[in-house]
DNA sequence: ATGTTTATGTCGCGT
DNA sequence: ACGCGACGTAAACAT
């Protein structure tokens, strides 16, 4: 008797199973009760009572068989390519249900150096009273200028975002897009990096290298956006 | 009404919810149905009817509560470093279900570095004919010499094993071994990395290095395991 | 189809 | 507690 896995339909069963995974590496695991999701894409995720991480899985677009027979039921996930297989024994089922979620929602994820950099467009004093945009995700060889503009003194300046607490890797990232940019005659150039704090060790770096930093919170930038934008401020009210 | 969430417990359910997320960044999710999942470690994973991965979730030790009025259940999640919450609002509820978990197996991961070695150690002349070990797992200051050992002309050969195609890294840690190891009298010490493939950047560096190169994949190294193991293959044989 | 980069990465280990 | 690297990372994006 083989289980239809109705397409499009979750299956969520608590069984009692062995699990084997082979392909990229391999592992085992004995018997024991645990949680078993099979997605309508054909994804796997066997669960423990712990962890955030389930113990086996196998990510969609893979084939899922189900067979069973002298009262054991083998389930088994196969992923073409890299070729890797999962296969459960169950001896036990203590839940099993199918179920159809209804969820057209978009799901919307505030990326805060994003937001950082639209509260510095729709504020550039923010930076400094004068500073002026020019341009932003301005293209250079090497990657993007977050934000581009000029200081009341008609100096260029070059921003660098960081969500996080500045550290090497976006002195060095600055440094290479400066090779390709320049002021203006008789101007300076002046790179910059808006980020919350500065990292543990980069302090001495950061003053070397000649960058400038403005500190800018992801709250502030919240708050900046929050008085340009009446609109969706749904999702952020709702802090606690 | 508050929702006892017992100790030790496995709570699943299917409901229609909205979440909210606040801390590293942010995240907004509408209405919908969605599989949740709360363990007894207290982590939180809310799943979509696609995709391996929960839309939203929250890592073990987290403080999760839940409360009920007008109707709507709330379940907050909240981890104290770094400081960041999630939030449910649960209006309909298709499935609810504790579970007790009785799962005492060990999880066995086949780490194929140490398979591969394994491989080495059971039929040292994969390297080349003549080689013999001498020991593995050595010890040296910076960490342990895979496997070391002589060739058919006395020379001494140190191995390091990688899995995955070898680059820069593996180069550095080899040569700091070096250090701390010498051949006899008259002989050479032949530095050595087997690995599946080079890395696509350290041809040149491994060159120019003076370390071998010897390839080793982890299919043969699993082959020469079943030539040498005829107990442990129901976990290989049950392939496809 | 393959390679590269990101992530609310998570998780384990060493200091 | 913090920093670092590994992971069967997965997934998005570019080639």
């Amino acid at each position: 008797m083989v289980i239809g896995l109705e397409a499009r339909r979750l299956l969520v069963m608590v069984v009692s199973c062995t699990v084997e995974y082979s392909g990229r590496t391999g592992s085992h695991l004995g018997e024991g009760e645990r949680l078993v999701i099979v997605k309508g894409d054909g994804c796997i995720l066997v669960h423990r009572g712990r962890d955030y991480q389930p113990v086996n899985w196998q990510p969609s677009g893979c084939i899922i068989q189900a067979q069973a027979s002298n009262g054991t039921l083998v389930l088994k996930a196969v992923r073409p390519s890299p070729l890797e297989s999962l296969t459960l024994v169950v001896k036990d089922v203590q839940f099993l249900g199918t179920f159809l979620l209804q969820d057209d929602a978009e799901f919307i994820l505030h990326a805060s150096e994003e937001e950082m950099q639209r509260a510095i467009i729709l504020q550039p004093d923010v930076i400094e009273p004068g500073f002026k945009i020019l341009d932003f995700e301005k293209k250079v060889p090497p990657g993007f200028v977050d934000v581009y503009g000029v200081d009341s003194e008609g100096n260029t300046v070059v921003i660098e975002i960081k969500k996080d607490p500045a550290g090497f890797p976006v002195i060095k990232q600055l440094l290479e897009y400066l090779k390709y940019l320049q002021a203006p005659p008789g101007k300076k150039l002046r790179p910059m990096i808006v980020a919350p704090s500065i990292a543990k060790g980069a302090q001495s770096a950061l003053a070397k290298s000649g960058i400038e930093f403005k500190q800018l919170t992801l709250q502030k930038a919240v708050e900046i956006l929050q008085k340009y934008a009446r609109s969706d401020q749904q999702a952020l009210k709702s802090w606690l």
